[in-house]
DNA sequence: CACCATTAAGTTGTGCACGATCTAGTTGCA
DNA sequence: TGCAACTAGATCGTGCACAACTTAATGGTG
């Protein structure tokens, strides 16, 4: 296997368009998110949220921010919204009172239902092949690991 | 080329997957960027508007917005803050009134220097090669332009 | 020429992300 | 047992992103 040489000139402005193109995408989805969950009353963050409840019921914030990768400042406010929105209810643990355990509402459980669509049209807005959406989220999930080393 | 059936909730996860995981990435690479960039006192969308500046030269705020995609409610207090910080010069068009071009000043200019190291220690942190940046870059690149449409 | 639609930039309000700090509860161990 | 280290969550401050709106300048058309 040979290897070409690459400029520097080309690594540096490859690089900047790899950061600026995830940026960009980033954004991109949340806006067509927006739009796919204004219904629901949810943000894109919001709607992360739920799906972790959806999918392994009531857990503590902790492990809602291990599975996001967020921390207490940035779910703290979130969670109060959904409360707020009366999607989750949030109470004390009885066995470490330090922790709090977020539950689903009724009304949050429903809201289920009407999430059930957005997967496949973001799927579809994405357009891109079930083939290149795994090597993509592979690639985002090697990156990821390896930015967190740094 | 046969196409193997694909579940539904496969695709579903899958396509959680990569907003999710591209929502992650995004926040990797500002943290490592954030980093990076805390000696020259920028934050990472405001590295980019001086790239920008450092690339193309003195130009209004509108060809700014257009080049990173943003729009005014975000630049105008982002290019404040590079103002404050002496980086920047905001001048009214004498051509057009409306218009706002922004100049480097001699420090923001200098800060360029600073600045050339980032990008390598960026791309050295991504752990990937440079075929997979270009697969990467390609890939975002669509998806952007896809979600674009919707 | 006058008027109105358009455009550039700025402003405001909401929400996310994150570092830093605080409080209260828990655990370890000397 | 008592105290220090640690942990979970909340709070605060700063900055970004974006929708909605405002202001001022421009340009086209009747």
């Amino acid at each position: 296997m040979t290897t070409l040489p690459v400029p520097d000139s080309e690594l540096l402005r490859l690089d900047h368009q790899v950061c600026f193109q995830l940026h960009a995408a980033s954004r991109a989805f949340g806006s067509v998110y927006r739009d796919a969950l204004k219904d629901l009353g949810l943000t894109y963050p919001q709607y992360l949220a739920m799906l972790v409840l959806w999918e392994h019921g009531p857990q503590p914030v902790k492990a809602i921010g291990e599975q996001l990768r967020l921390d207490s400042g940035t779910l703290s406010p979130l969670l109060k919204r959904l409360e707020t929105a009366g999607l989750v209810r949030r109470e004390r643990s009885a066995e470490d009172e330090r922790s709090v355990t977020v539950h689903l509402t009724t009304a949050g459980e429903d809201l289920r239902a009407q999430a059930l669509p957005v997967p496949r049209r973001m799927l579809a807005a994405t357009g891109l092949t079930v083939e290149e959406l795994r090597t993509l989220r592979g690639l985002l999930g090697r990156v990821t690991e390896a930015l967190d080393e740094a």
